[in-house]
DNA sequence: CATCATGTAACATGTGAAGTTACATGATAC
DNA sequence: GTATCATGTAACTTCACATGTTACATGATG
Protein backbone atom coordinates (compact mmCIF):
# COMPACT_ATOMS: atom_id res chain seq x y z
CA UNK A 1 0.00 0.00 0.00
CA UNK A 2 0.87 3.63 -0.23
CA UNK A 3 1.03 5.37 2.62
CA UNK A 4 3.44 8.02 1.97
CA UNK A 5 4.13 10.03 5.22
CA UNK A 6 7.57 11.93 3.52
CA UNK A 7 5.47 13.01 1.06
CA UNK A 8 3.11 15.19 3.38
CA UNK A 9 5.83 16.28 5.27
CA UNK A 10 7.52 17.36 2.40
CA UNK A 11 4.43 19.59 1.10
CA UNK A 12 4.19 21.41 4.69
CA UNK A 13 7.71 22.32 4.03
CA UNK A 14 7.16 23.45 0.37
CA UNK A 15 3.99 25.84 1.27
CA UNK A 16 5.82 27.08 3.55
CA UNK A 17 8.29 28.24 1.00
CA UNK A 18 5.52 29.77 -0.52
CA UNK A 19 4.53 31.63 1.71
CA UNK A 20 8.11 32.97 2.80
CA UNK A 21 9.43 35.56 0.14
CA UNK A 22 12.87 35.23 1.32
CA UNK A 23 15.13 31.55 1.13
CA UNK A 24 14.26 29.38 4.29
CA UNK A 25 16.38 27.88 6.80
CA UNK A 26 16.66 24.05 6.81
CA UNK A 27 16.09 24.91 10.71
CA UNK A 28 12.71 26.68 10.07
CA UNK A 29 11.71 23.99 7.55
CA UNK A 30 12.08 21.28 10.14
CA UNK A 31 9.80 23.11 12.49
CA UNK A 32 7.56 23.22 9.90
CA UNK A 33 7.96 19.53 9.12
CA UNK A 34 8.45 18.57 12.69
CA UNK A 35 11.66 16.80 12.31
CA UNK A 36 15.24 18.15 12.35
CA UNK A 37 17.79 19.77 10.01
CA UNK A 38 19.63 17.04 8.96
CA UNK A 39 16.55 15.04 7.49
CA UNK A 40 15.29 17.85 5.90
CA UNK A 41 18.48 18.56 4.08
CA UNK A 42 18.44 14.62 3.27
CA UNK A 43 14.23 15.14 1.74
CA UNK A 44 15.10 18.30 -0.20
CA UNK A 45 18.46 16.62 -1.89
CA UNK A 46 16.20 15.21 -4.14
CA UNK A 47 13.96 17.50 -4.85
CA UNK A 48 16.68 19.87 -5.76
CA UNK A 49 17.93 17.17 -8.71
CA UNK A 50 14.92 17.02 -10.03
CA UNK A 51 15.20 20.89 -10.11
CA UNK A 52 11.77 21.37 -8.01
CA UNK A 53 13.85 23.87 -5.55
CA UNK A 54 17.40 25.49 -4.59
CA UNK A 55 19.78 25.56 -2.42
CA UNK A 56 21.97 28.44 -0.97
CA UNK A 57 24.96 28.42 1.62
CA UNK A 58 25.85 31.11 3.61
CA UNK A 59 24.25 34.05 5.00
CA UNK A 60 20.98 35.07 3.58
CA UNK A 61 20.88 31.22 2.56
CA UNK A 62 18.42 28.32 2.56
CA UNK A 63 16.28 26.64 0.32
CA UNK A 64 13.78 27.96 -2.42
CA UNK A 65 11.41 26.83 -5.25
CA UNK A 66 13.16 26.32 -8.66
CA UNK A 67 9.96 27.21 -10.44
CA UNK A 68 6.78 28.60 -10.64
CA UNK A 69 4.15 26.66 -7.90
CA UNK A 70 1.41 26.46 -11.00
CA UNK A 71 4.43 24.25 -12.86
CA UNK A 72 5.10 22.44 -10.15
CA UNK A 73 2.54 18.98 -9.85
CA UNK A 74 2.26 16.35 -7.05
CA UNK A 75 3.49 13.91 -9.49
CA UNK A 76 6.34 15.65 -9.78
CA UNK A 77 7.00 16.10 -5.80
CA UNK A 78 5.80 12.42 -5.48
CA UNK A 79 8.58 11.01 -8.02
CA UNK A 80 11.59 13.38 -6.48
CA UNK A 81 10.47 12.63 -2.94
CA UNK A 82 11.60 8.91 -4.34
CA UNK A 83 9.14 5.96 -4.60
CA UNK A 84 10.49 3.17 -6.74
CA UNK A 85 7.57 1.17 -8.11
CA UNK A 86 4.03 2.10 -6.62
CA UNK A 87 2.86 -1.58 -7.39
CA UNK A 88 4.89 -4.49 -7.20
CA UNK A 89 4.05 -8.20 -5.53
CA UNK A 90 7.47 -10.08 -4.88
CA UNK A 91 8.93 -12.13 -2.69
CA UNK A 92 11.58 -10.84 -0.14
CA UNK A 93 14.48 -13.09 -1.45
CA UNK A 94 14.32 -11.36 -5.26
CA UNK A 95 13.94 -14.89 -7.18
CA UNK A 96 13.17 -13.73 -10.60
CA UNK A 97 13.07 -17.81 -11.56
CA UNK A 98 10.01 -18.03 -9.35
CA UNK A 99 7.39 -20.14 -11.55
CA UNK A 100 4.17 -18.41 -9.31
CA UNK A 101 5.45 -14.90 -9.36
CA UNK A 102 6.27 -14.89 -13.25
CA UNK A 103 2.43 -16.11 -13.04
CA UNK A 104 1.51 -13.53 -11.08
CA UNK A 105 3.33 -11.05 -13.10
CA UNK A 106 1.80 -12.29 -16.28
CA UNK A 107 -1.92 -12.13 -15.24
CA UNK A 108 -1.18 -8.46 -13.08
CA UNK A 109 1.92 -6.64 -14.57
CA UNK A 110 -0.32 -4.47 -16.75
CA UNK A 111 -2.39 -3.77 -13.98
CA UNK A 112 0.43 -2.69 -12.12
CA UNK A 113 1.63 -0.38 -14.93
CA UNK A 114 -2.01 0.69 -15.50
CA UNK A 115 -2.82 1.55 -11.43
CA UNK A 116 0.84 3.59 -11.15
CA UNK A 117 -0.49 5.21 -14.53
CA UNK A 118 -3.58 6.20 -12.93
CA UNK A 119 -2.50 8.03 -9.99
CA UNK A 120 0.46 9.79 -10.61
CA UNK A 121 -1.97 10.67 -14.11
CA UNK A 122 -3.86 11.94 -10.65
CA UNK A 123 -1.25 13.49 -8.82
CA UNK A 124 -0.24 15.35 -12.25
CA UNK A 125 -3.89 17.21 -12.12
CA UNK A 126 -2.93 19.03 -8.86
CA UNK A 127 -0.13 21.94 -9.09
CA UNK A 128 1.28 23.49 -5.67
CA UNK A 129 0.17 26.46 -5.92
CA UNK A 130 -3.72 25.45 -6.36
CA UNK A 131 -2.90 23.39 -2.99
CA UNK A 132 -1.66 26.50 -1.54
CA UNK A 133 -4.61 28.22 -2.59
CA UNK A 134 -6.56 25.89 -1.26
CA UNK A 135 -4.59 25.62 2.24
CA UNK A 136 -4.45 29.49 2.25
CA UNK A 137 -8.49 29.52 2.11
CA UNK A 138 -8.62 26.83 5.04
CA UNK A 139 -6.09 28.94 7.31
CA UNK A 140 -8.39 32.05 7.05
CA UNK A 141 -11.44 29.95 7.97
CA UNK A 142 -9.32 28.54 10.69
CA UNK A 143 -8.57 32.14 11.83
CA UNK A 144 -12.06 33.66 11.43
CA UNK A 145 -13.65 30.69 13.31
CA UNK A 146 -10.82 30.90 16.33
CA UNK A 147 -12.05 34.75 16.32
CA UNK A 148 -16.12 33.91 16.38
CA UNK A 149 -15.53 31.49 19.74
CA UNK A 150 -13.33 34.48 20.72
CA UNK A 151 -16.40 36.79 20.19
CA UNK A 152 -18.64 34.57 21.59
CA UNK A 153 -16.47 33.92 24.82
CA UNK A 154 -17.22 38.25 25.55
CA UNK B 1 3.45 1.97 -2.37
CA UNK B 2 2.63 -1.60 -3.23
CA UNK B 3 5.30 -4.08 -2.30
CA UNK B 4 3.28 -7.12 -0.84
CA UNK B 5 5.37 -10.20 -0.05
CA UNK B 6 3.08 -11.73 2.54
CA UNK B 7 0.60 -12.69 -0.81
CA UNK B 8 3.53 -14.07 -3.03
CA UNK B 9 4.46 -16.09 0.35
CA UNK B 10 0.48 -17.45 0.12
CA UNK B 11 0.17 -17.94 -3.15
CA UNK B 12 3.14 -20.16 -2.41
CA UNK B 13 0.95 -21.76 -0.05
CA UNK B 14 -2.12 -21.99 -1.82
CA UNK B 15 -0.84 -23.23 -5.13
CA UNK B 16 0.68 -26.16 -3.15
CA UNK B 17 -2.61 -26.66 -1.15
CA UNK B 18 -4.06 -27.27 -4.44
CA UNK B 19 -1.43 -29.64 -5.88
CA UNK B 20 -1.86 -32.28 -2.49
CA UNK B 21 -4.90 -33.73 -2.48
CA UNK B 22 -4.72 -34.00 0.90
CA UNK B 23 -4.25 -31.93 4.36
CA UNK B 24 -1.45 -29.89 4.25
CA UNK B 25 0.13 -29.12 7.51
CA UNK B 26 1.91 -25.67 8.72
CA UNK B 27 5.19 -27.63 8.59
CA UNK B 28 4.88 -27.95 5.18
CA UNK B 29 3.71 -25.01 3.62
CA UNK B 30 6.80 -23.44 5.94
CA UNK B 31 8.85 -25.33 3.46
CA UNK B 32 7.00 -23.78 0.16
CA UNK B 33 6.77 -20.05 1.61
CA UNK B 34 10.28 -20.52 2.57
CA UNK B 35 9.43 -19.37 6.56
CA UNK B 36 8.28 -21.24 9.82
CA UNK B 37 5.00 -23.03 10.98
CA UNK B 38 3.97 -20.53 13.23
CA UNK B 39 3.73 -17.65 10.76
CA UNK B 40 2.39 -20.09 8.67
CA UNK B 41 -0.52 -20.65 10.96
CA UNK B 42 -0.27 -16.80 11.41
CA UNK B 43 -0.99 -15.67 8.04
CA UNK B 44 -2.95 -18.59 7.77
CA UNK B 45 -5.09 -17.50 10.34
CA UNK B 46 -6.60 -14.24 8.26
CA UNK B 47 -7.75 -16.92 5.35
CA UNK B 48 -9.66 -18.97 7.36
CA UNK B 49 -11.61 -15.89 9.11
CA UNK B 50 -12.54 -15.20 5.06
CA UNK B 51 -13.16 -18.73 4.57
CA UNK B 52 -10.89 -19.24 1.85
CA UNK B 53 -9.15 -21.91 3.93
CA UNK B 54 -9.72 -24.48 6.77
CA UNK B 55 -8.00 -25.87 9.19
CA UNK B 56 -7.85 -29.25 11.29
CA UNK B 57 -6.01 -30.04 14.29
CA UNK B 58 -4.58 -34.05 15.06
CA UNK B 59 -3.77 -36.83 12.99
CA UNK B 60 -4.26 -36.37 9.20
CA UNK B 61 -4.70 -32.52 9.98
CA UNK B 62 -3.70 -29.60 8.34
CA UNK B 63 -4.76 -27.21 5.70
CA UNK B 64 -7.13 -27.31 3.09
CA UNK B 65 -9.07 -24.71 0.59
CA UNK B 66 -12.29 -24.36 1.91
CA UNK B 67 -13.96 -23.03 -1.33
CA UNK B 68 -13.47 -23.85 -4.77
CA UNK B 69 -10.57 -22.52 -6.42
CA UNK B 70 -12.57 -21.45 -9.62
CA UNK B 71 -14.13 -19.26 -6.45
CA UNK B 72 -11.56 -17.45 -5.17
CA UNK B 73 -9.56 -14.43 -6.38
CA UNK B 74 -6.80 -12.66 -5.84
CA UNK B 75 -8.94 -10.16 -4.39
CA UNK B 76 -10.62 -12.03 -1.70
CA UNK B 77 -6.78 -13.50 -1.17
CA UNK B 78 -5.31 -9.92 -1.27
CA UNK B 79 -7.75 -8.83 1.72
CA UNK B 80 -7.67 -11.70 3.61
CA UNK B 81 -3.76 -11.23 3.97
CA UNK B 82 -5.10 -7.81 5.32
CA UNK B 83 -3.91 -4.42 4.03
CA UNK B 84 -5.66 -1.55 5.60
CA UNK B 85 -5.95 1.00 2.69
CA UNK B 86 -4.40 0.90 -0.03
CA UNK B 87 -3.36 4.32 -1.12
CA UNK B 88 -3.19 7.40 2.17
CA UNK B 89 -1.06 9.96 2.44
CA UNK B 90 -0.77 10.96 5.78
CA UNK B 91 1.73 12.54 8.64
CA UNK B 92 3.06 9.26 11.07
CA UNK B 93 1.81 11.35 14.43
CA UNK B 94 -1.66 11.50 12.86
CA UNK B 95 -2.64 14.88 12.63
CA UNK B 96 -6.67 15.34 11.83
CA UNK B 97 -6.34 18.85 12.10
CA UNK B 98 -3.99 19.36 10.23
CA UNK B 99 -4.67 22.12 7.57
CA UNK B 100 -2.32 20.80 4.44
CA UNK B 101 -3.65 17.19 5.13
CA UNK B 102 -6.76 18.44 4.51
CA UNK B 103 -6.47 20.13 1.54
CA UNK B 104 -4.25 17.60 0.18
CA UNK B 105 -7.25 14.94 1.31
CA UNK B 106 -9.57 17.35 -0.55
CA UNK B 107 -8.05 17.25 -3.73
CA UNK B 108 -7.12 13.70 -3.88
CA UNK B 109 -9.48 12.11 -1.86
CA UNK B 110 -11.46 10.24 -4.77
CA UNK B 111 -8.02 9.27 -6.35
CA UNK B 112 -7.39 7.34 -3.74
CA UNK B 113 -10.46 5.74 -3.74
CA UNK B 114 -10.40 5.61 -7.66
CA UNK B 115 -7.13 3.63 -7.73
CA UNK B 116 -7.80 0.92 -4.82
CA UNK B 117 -11.33 0.11 -6.24
CA UNK B 118 -8.86 -0.54 -10.19
CA UNK B 119 -6.60 -2.45 -8.12
CA UNK B 120 -8.85 -4.55 -6.78
CA UNK B 121 -11.25 -4.94 -9.84
CA UNK B 122 -8.15 -6.22 -11.65
CA UNK B 123 -7.17 -8.81 -8.50
CA UNK B 124 -10.68 -10.06 -8.80
CA UNK B 125 -10.30 -10.64 -12.10
CA UNK B 126 -7.63 -13.50 -11.22
CA UNK B 127 -8.71 -16.22 -9.80
CA UNK B 128 -6.72 -18.86 -7.79
CA UNK B 129 -7.66 -21.95 -10.59
CA UNK B 130 -6.19 -19.54 -13.55
CA UNK B 131 -3.77 -18.99 -11.69
CA UNK B 132 -2.85 -22.28 -10.68
CA UNK B 133 -3.20 -23.15 -14.71
CA UNK B 134 -0.44 -21.32 -15.62
CA UNK B 135 1.20 -22.11 -12.90
CA UNK B 136 1.33 -26.01 -14.11
CA UNK B 137 2.19 -25.20 -17.33
CA UNK B 138 5.03 -23.52 -16.79
CA UNK B 139 6.14 -26.02 -14.38
CA UNK B 140 5.83 -28.44 -17.50
CA UNK B 141 7.64 -26.38 -19.46
CA UNK B 142 9.97 -25.88 -17.44
CA UNK B 143 10.97 -29.63 -16.90
CA UNK B 144 11.36 -29.98 -20.70
CA UNK B 145 13.72 -27.59 -20.91
CA UNK B 146 15.66 -29.18 -18.87
CA UNK B 147 15.26 -32.84 -20.08
CA UNK B 148 16.25 -31.26 -23.19
CA UNK B 149 19.62 -30.21 -21.82
CA UNK B 150 20.14 -33.47 -20.37
CA UNK B 151 19.45 -34.75 -23.54
CA UNK B 152 21.94 -32.40 -25.39
CA UNK B 153 24.62 -33.68 -22.62
CA UNK B 154 24.66 -36.86 -23.86
C1' DC C 1 38.18 35.75 8.88
C1' DA C 2 34.14 35.06 11.71
C1' DT C 3 29.69 33.51 10.95
C1' DC C 4 26.02 31.31 8.79
C1' DA C 5 24.06 27.73 6.05
C1' DT C 6 24.23 23.63 3.32
C1' DG C 7 26.49 18.71 2.31
C1' DT C 8 27.38 14.41 3.95
C1' DA C 9 29.35 10.58 6.40
C1' DA C 10 28.89 7.85 10.40
C1' DC C 11 26.42 6.38 14.10
C1' DA C 12 22.14 5.87 17.25
C1' DT C 13 17.34 5.03 17.92
C1' DG C 14 12.64 3.60 17.06
C1' DT C 15 9.35 0.79 14.97
C1' DG C 16 7.01 -2.81 12.78
C1' DA C 17 7.30 -7.23 10.44
C1' DA C 18 9.09 -11.70 10.69
C1' DG C 19 11.06 -15.34 13.29
C1' DT C 20 11.27 -18.21 17.57
C1' DT C 21 10.15 -20.59 21.86
C1' DA C 22 6.95 -22.48 24.82
C1' DC C 23 2.93 -24.30 26.07
C1' DA C 24 -2.28 -25.04 25.72
C1' DT C 25 -5.97 -27.24 23.13
C1' DG C 26 -8.17 -30.52 20.36
C1' DA C 27 -8.25 -34.81 17.26
C1' DT C 28 -6.82 -39.33 15.97
C1' DA C 29 -4.72 -43.95 16.40
C1' DC C 30 -3.57 -47.63 19.24
C1' DG D 1 -7.11 -43.79 28.37
C1' DT D 2 -2.99 -42.10 26.65
C1' DA D 3 0.59 -41.28 23.31
C1' DT D 4 1.06 -38.67 19.32
C1' DC D 5 0.21 -35.31 16.01
C1' DA D 6 -1.37 -30.91 14.55
C1' DT D 7 -3.21 -26.36 15.23
C1' DG D 8 -3.80 -21.85 18.43
C1' DT D 9 -1.64 -18.31 20.59
C1' DA D 10 0.98 -15.59 23.83
C1' DA D 11 5.42 -13.78 24.76
C1' DC D 12 9.77 -12.83 23.42
C1' DT D 13 13.77 -12.10 20.10
C1' DT D 14 15.74 -10.74 15.83
C1' DC D 15 16.12 -8.14 11.76
C1' DA D 16 15.52 -4.52 8.36
C1' DC D 17 14.73 -0.01 7.47
C1' DA D 18 13.36 4.67 8.11
C1' DT D 19 14.25 8.41 10.95
C1' DG D 20 16.95 11.01 14.15
C1' DT D 21 21.53 12.68 15.74
C1' DT D 22 26.34 14.10 15.98
C1' DA D 23 30.27 15.75 13.90
C1' DC D 24 32.76 17.89 10.68
C1' DA D 25 33.74 19.58 5.79
C1' DT D 26 32.58 23.03 2.25
C1' DG D 27 31.16 27.24 0.47
C1' DA D 28 29.02 32.07 0.78
C1' DT D 29 28.33 36.45 2.95
C1' DG D 30 29.32 40.44 5.82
Amino acid sequence: MIRDSRLSSVLHGLLHMIGAGEPVTSEQLAQAMATNPVVVRRVMAGLREQGLVHSEKGHGGGWTLARDPTDITLADIYRAVGEPTIVAIGHRSENPGCLVEQAVNDALGDTFREVEALFLKRLGGVTLEALAKDFKRRLAKHKQSLEDQIHAVK
